[in-house]
DNA sequence: AACCAAGTCAACCGCAGGGGT
DNA sequence: GACCCCTGCGGTTGACTTGGT
């Protein structure tokens, strides 16, 4: 019996758009970590993990929304081939992209067409892997090519154009004070899948 | 128009590592 | 030093969408 109750204690599926305000709001207010308290004090019934994953996927007002880039996609490949699966190193790489979507990406698009390099990603401890990671970076830094560079600076500007209108609803609401009116176009963003009571 | 397969994406699960006690 | 809790990561799943027949 207990056993069951807790596992009912937290909600599971998609959130719905009351559930994404009050965690947007939450860690506008208090910042992200301390993810299992914001059940507590949010008064979601939603895990620590979710919150957190919910957050970082989907309601960071940086990320960066559309499709994947040829720019983008060109250094994920290179970046693959250096650290095969390390998707949150390859996200870093990314500004606006979560290693969710470059994940959901690679297997979408290269999974099965080619088999992921192998060398220099075997499993390794993780410290080996973070200056290995941290070489890849200043590499990267150092060889990334000229159109690299015009993309990710283009990306930057596209980025912009993204988080401002997000991070205005997060600090202090949209224009007219309120999440969604479910008349402006966040509405459509925001998913036709939620409208669903809690 | 209906059906099916492939593609896309959000979310969950299990595990590992780090920090605090 | 051992234990516990929290966080983050990578893998996987399942629902939904889109495109083809």
């Amino acid at each position: 019996m207990k056993s069951i109750m807790l596992e009912d204690r937290w909600r599971k599926g998609p959130w719905t758009p009351q559930e994404d305000k009050l965690l947007a709001e939450h860690v506008n207010l208090h910042g992200g970590g301390r993810w299992n308290s914001v059940s507590k004090l949010t008064g979601l019934r939603r895990s620590g993990k979710s919150c957190r994953l919910r957050w970082v996927n989907y309601l960071r007002p940086d990320l960066k929304r559309g499709k994947i880039t040829p720019e983008e996609e060109s250094i994920i490949l290179e970046l693959h081939a250096s650290w095969g699966n390390r998707w949150s190193a390859i996200a870093r790489s990314l500004p606006g992209r979560t290693d969710n979507d470059i994940k959901n990406y690679w297997r979408t698009h290269f999974k099965k067409s080619t088999s992921p390099s192998k060398n220099n990603v075997e499993k390794k401890p993780k410290a080996q892997l973070l200056t290995q990671q941290q070489d890849e970076e200043m590499r990267m830094t150092m060889t990334m090519n000229e159109v690299e560079r015009v993309a990710v600076a283009h990306d930057m500007q596209q980025e912009m154009a993204y988080v401002y209108p997000f991070t205005g609803m997060l600090q202090g609401g949209s224009p007219d004070g309120s999440i969604s009116d479910g008349s402006s176009e966040e509405e459509v963003s925001w998913g036709g899948l939620w409208h669903l009571d809690i």
